[in-house]
DNA sequence: AAAAATTACGAAAACGGTTTCGTGTTAATA
DNA sequence: TATTAACACGAAACCGTTTTCGTAATTTTT
C-alpha cells in the first residue's frame, strides 16, 4: 500500500524546502526554471495531489456544501438535489447530503455536525416538523456564525437568508382560472393536512381563483390528507358525498391516488373529472390517464440555489464586508397538460 | 456575526495553556477539578465544538463516506443512498454524493476529487460507461492507497473489494421458472443494449431456467433497449413479429413501456401476456395492472454497505495489518408479485 | 528532613499545506 | 568599483486540533 506523497516527502527527497515545493508547483515566478521543473516532474511522477484536508484548514474553506433534505427518496427533491449537485461539480465544489426525514431532531442535530467547519455553507429545504413546530433557532445560530444558507421550497419568512421559490400562489390560481375556463365549477382541493407554506400557498391560489371567477369556497370541497398515510377510505368518502368535477391535489401521490379511486368508483377522466398535481414526477408520466401537472423545475431550483449559495460562499472569502441584502427567487413553475385534463 | 470559537480563544481567556483546555474537554484525569470545570463551563457557555476539519487533519480521518453513483434521480439508487446516510449516519459518519451520470470521466473525476483525503471511503455502483470500457485502473489505484471501498449491484470481477450485489442469476431463473410453471412458454426477455454485470445475469438466469425446463433459448424472444432512449417503435416490432405470452424485464422501466404498448396492441395483461420486472420502484405499484417485481432491497443493499465499508475504515486505523480478503455479500431478491402475473 | 511519588499543568511537535518575509548570490547600474 | 536591484530560495508562522513529554509544586513515603 504506498502512502499518499506530501509536500515534505518531495522536499527530502529533492533536497530543497517545503516552500520551494508548494510554490514551483503553484508555478510561483518566485522560483526558477530548473527547480520548478524539477519539482513538477516528480510531483507528476509519484501522482502528488495536495491533500484536501490541509487546504481546507489553512485556507478556512471546504469546498463543500451541505444539503439538508427532508427525504431523498422523492422525485422533487431529488432532481433538485442533482441540479444542486451538478452546479456545484462544476464549480469544483463537493456536496454532503443529510436527509431529516422529516423531523426536527434529525435536521438540527445535521446542521449541528456539519456547522462545525465541514462545509462552506447550506442548502436546505425545511422538515415537516421543524414548519409545524416554528422553531427555527438551529437556521437563526447558523446564519448568526456567518455560514451562508439557501432556503428553498420549504422556507419560512422567520429566517433571513436567501431563499429559491417557486410561485405557487400564482400557478395554483391559474391552475384553478383555467379549470374553470374548461368549464369546471365543483372544484375541489386536495391537501395536505397541517404543514405551512407551499400547501397553504397552492391553497391560497386556489381559492383566490374561485373568488376572482364568483364561486364560493366551499370548506367540504378541501380534503386534508397524510403524505405518508394517505386514508384512501377518507377519498372514498369525499368523493361519494360531494359532487366533484375539478380537483387541483398539492402533489402527485395525492392526485394519484384519488385519480385510482374515483375510477373504481365508475368516473371517467377527465370527463366526469380532471385532475391536476403539482410536482411533475415520474407517476404523471406513467399514469392512466396521464397527469396534467405543475412542473417545479427542480433542476432548475438546485442549480439557482448552489449558484446563489455558492456566490455568497466566494463573496465571503473576498470582501469583509457582508451583503446582508438577501435575495428570494422564484422560479416559475408551468403547467404540463396530459390526458387527466380537458384543454 | 459571531465567529466560531477556538480552543485558542478558550484558553487565552482563562489564562491556561491550550492544551490544558483540550484536555479539559475531554475529561482527562491528568487536569484538576476545578481547571476542568472552569474550562467546561466556559465552553459550554460560548458553545464551543471542536472544528471538524482540525480533527480530521490530526486523526488522519474524516468520517465522511464518499458514494459514487450512476444517478440519483433514479428509484433503486436513491433507496441504496437512503440505506447508505441513515447507517452512515447513526455510527456518525457524513456522507458525500457525486454523481457519474453513467460517464467514466466523471467517475475518475469524482474519485480523484475525493480521494485526496476528503473521505475515509468510498462506496461505489460502477458507471455504465465504465463497464462497457473495461477500464478499472481509478479503482485499482484507490484500493492501492489503501482507500476502502464497496462496489455495489454494478460491479466487476476485476477488482478486488468488498462488494454487494443481489443473486440476480437465481431470482431470475426463479421467476422464468415460475412463469413456466404457470403455463407460460413464449417467454421474452427486454434487457439493456450492451452493458453488462447485471443484465448478464439476470439474462443468464433466464436461459437456465428455459434450458431446464426443456425450452429452446430463441434470440428473437430477446429485445433490447436503451435505458435512456427507449425506442416504441422497436418495442412494438418486436410484440407484433414474436408470439409471446410473458416477458422479463431487466428493469421497470422496459417493463412499463412494454406493457403501455402490448396494451395499445389489444393484448390483455395478465391474460394473454404476463409482465415482471425488476427493481420495485413507484412505478409498479402503480401501474395499470400493477407489475409484479423483483424487489432488490436497496435500502438494505445501502445499510449493508455502509456497513461493510465503515468496519473497513475502523479496522484500518486501529490495526496495522490489513485484512485482504474480500467478502462479496449477497441481498436475497424478492419477488413481489402483482395484477401483471398469474399467480 | 530528605527522597520519592503524585498532581496539575504547559511547551512543543505533529497533521499537510500556504504565505509572508528575510537573505545570500548574482546581475545591472552609477 | 561600489551600490543597487533582481533573482531564487529557505525559515517560520499559521490554520485548530491532539498528544507526548517535561517539570514545577505539592504530597507522600522513608
Amino acid at each position: 500500500m504506498r502512502r499518499k506523497i506530501t509536500l515534505k516527502d518531495i522536499a527530502r527527497e529533492l533536497e530543497v524546502s517545503i516552500s520551494t515545493v508548494s510554490k514551483a508547483l503553484k508555478n510561483s515566478e518566485e522560483i526558477g526554471r530548473d527547480t520548478k521543473e524539477k519539482v513538477q516532474a516528480f510531483a507528476k511522477l509519484y501522482n502528488y495531489k495536495p491533500n484536501n484536508i490541509a487546504v481546507s484548514l489553512k485556507n478556512k474553506h471546504t469546498k463543500n456544501i451541505g444539503v439538508i433534505i427532508p427525504d431523498i427518496v422523492h422525485h422533487f427533491f431529488t432532481t433538485v438535489f442533482r441540479g444542486i449537485e451538478k452546479y456545484a461539480n462544476s464549480r469544483g465544489y463537493n456536496v454532503i447530503v443529510c436527509v431529516s426525514d422529516d423531523s426536527f431532531d434529525k435536521e438540527v442535530i445535521n446542521m449541528e455536525m456539519l456547522a462545525n467547519g465541514s462545509i462552506d455553507g447550506f442548502i436546505l429545504s425545511l422538515a415537516a416538523e421543524t414548519l409545524d413546530k416554528g422553531d427555527f433557532n438551529h437556521l437563526k445560530q447558523i446564519t448568526e456564525q456567518g455560514i451562508p444558507l439557501v432556503c428553498f421550497d420549504r422556507t419560512t419568512p422567520e429566517v433571513n437568508c436567501d431563499k429559491v421559490i417557486i410561485n405557487d400562489t400564482k400557478i395554483a390560481y391559474d391552475v384553478v382560472k383555467k379549470l374553470i375556463g374548461n368549464g369546471r365549477s365543483h372544484i375541489a382541493l386536495v391537501t395536505n393536512k397541517g404543514y405551512g407554506d407551499v400547501s397553504d400557498k397552492r391553497a391560497e391560489g386556489y381559492r383566490q381563483a374561485l373568488n376572482d371567477a364568483g364561486l364560493d369556497y366551499n370548506e367540504n370541497l378541501v380534503l386534508e390528507l397524510t403524505y405518508n398515510d394517505i386514508d384512501e377510505d377518507a377519498i372514498k368518502k369525499f368523493f361519494e358525498n360531494q359532487k366533484v368535477d375539478a380537483v387541483l391535489c398539492v402533489n402527485e401521490m395525492f392526485a394519484i391516488h384519488s385519480m385510482g379511486i374515483v375510477q373504481k368508483m365508475g368516473c371517467s377522466i377527465p370527463d366526469d373529472i380532471s385532475f391536476v398535481g403539482f410536482s411533475d414526477g415520474i407517476l404523471s408520466k406513467y399514469s392512466r390517464p396521464t397527469l396534467t401537472t405543475v412542473a417545479q423545475h427542480g433542476d432548475q431550483m438546485g442549480q439557482l440555489s448552489a449558484q446563489m449559495l455558492i456566490e455568497r460562499v466566494e463573496a465571503e472569502n473576498e470582501e469583509e464586508e457582508e451583503n446582508e441584502t438577501y435575495r428570494t427567487e422564484i422560479i416559475e413553475a408551468t403547467l404540463i397538460e396530459r390526458e387527466s385534463t380537458i384543454n
